[in-house]
DNA sequence: TCAAAAGTGTTAATGATACACCCATGT
DNA sequence: ACATGGGTGTATCATTAACACTTTTGA
């Protein structure tokens, strides 16, 4: 077998340089989930770059040169919806020749992960920003189905395996919330009794010795997610 | 709450062009990881540029205009090891702006599988390469050493998930060396009769019908990976 | 016959699943 | 009093963890 021994000038070697000829642009976009009264939603602008022309495509920009791409994410998520802060996870790169009909862009994949119980008076919806149910999101521009699809699995994954699916749900909940959360999510269903036992045994919920009001039947107790209690714990594995 | 309105003029608009003013390189650096005798191994190059002269580094290379990401890795593992089809996984981007001298250099970071035992006599040994024992490896040039961190951890998820471990043995092995692997891997102690049941109950495994020879004790009965039992079985965790 | 690793079962503990009724509240 | 969701326990089954001796081979 032979070497290339021409590669053994690369990029982590002083002898090379950077070299302009290899021009790309970079970019973030932001697979933006919310959720709300048992459904799952997710952020989408309408595209208006030939060919796809009216699709939706998903929230993104260009990397900036003077932000880290994690900075990027996080500014594009403020930008688009005012908010600070918002749980954020990278997830892929794709980086396919054509994917772009512009030229060639490298895109970063987040995940972000959106209260909309809580911020949805706050929100923007207006032509730039609408929010659809993930069922009826069948296509999207460029190969933004493709990111989503393989976002949403890492959503599920996480879902199973860490506390991130708190970051859904306003931040005093019912236990019933919590489930259909689950089971919305990860498009399953759950036992009451056993979720509730599960739960208990973890003891990362903070009882918040309050109960729903405005509602027309026996109110449910509220809890909050505790960090601290999580990291106490040292679970690791979710598992549902 | 404000929005940035400038920012609906976007990448996925078209009223955008790429700004050739986002000057950046993007590079692959993957994280080759080798597996013999007991021991994980991870590939190096010497690095010649200031300021991180005599360190060691990861082999990357910057992704050319024509080639998607993952085929940028695969040439870069091609011409280090002269292997074809390398096993590879994309882990993550690192962007962070300042961690490349030369400029801002976006790497996609790869983590990837050798089987040493096999391939030992091809692989070229030289001063652009060398096989570290990974616990030996205290310090990398740039960010190497929390890529490499990230990728352990990844490479370590995936072998408690999914049979990617076999990627590091030869194509026959004994449930012996397996069991090695994931212990030194996972860096932890496993127990020879539940391993071994644990595997049974899997079904993944074909009995070779042939035994070690050269070795000065009762030849262990040798065994392949099956892709296709695997796959029937549909199993979605391994968990050791 | 000795050294060295191969190979093999059982028990106890833990965790997961399945399942049905009474309770508290608002209308 | 009725409708609505809130809240609770037990029994079975499956999985995991702990543990030690006999067998086969080459030297």
């Amino acid at each position: 077998m032979e070497m290339n021994k021409a590669t053994q000038e690369n990029i982590n070697s002083w002898i090379s340089q950077i070299n302009v000829d290899y021009k790309l642009a970079l970019s973030v976009d932001c697979v933006i989930f919310g959720y709300t009264e048992a459904d799952l939603f997710i952020a989408l602008t309408r595209c208006d770059m030939p060919p796809y022309e009216g699709d939706f495509s998903l929230v993104g920009d260009l990397v900036r040169p003077h932000e880290n791409l994690d900075e990027a994410a996080q500014r594009i998520l403020h930008d688009r919806t005012g908010l600070p802060n918002v749980y954020l996870e990278q997830v892929q790169t794709f980086g396919n020749i054509n994917r772009h009909p512009l030229g060639r862009v490298v895109t970063v994949a987040y995940y972000s992960l959106i209260k909309l119980d809580e911020y949805y008076d706050k929100l923007p919806f207006d032509d730039y920003m609408v929010w659809k149910n993930i069922k009826e999101v069948k296509s999207l521009a460029f190969d933004h189905k493709e990111i989503l699809d393989i976002c949403l699995s890492r959503l599920q994954k996480q879902m199973k395996e860490q506390p991130v699916g708190f970051n859904l749900l306003p931040k005093k909940f019912t236990l019933n919330q919590l489930q259909q959360l689950y089971e919305v999510v990860l498009d399953l269903k759950l036992d009451k009794r056993n979720f509730r036992r599960k739960l208990k045994s973890l003891d990362i919920l903070q009882d918040q010795d309050e109960v729903q009001t405005d509602v027309s039947h026996r109110p449910a107790k509220l809890y909050s997610f505790n960090l601290a209690m999580y990291h106490q714990n040292g679970i690791d594995g979710f598992l549902f």
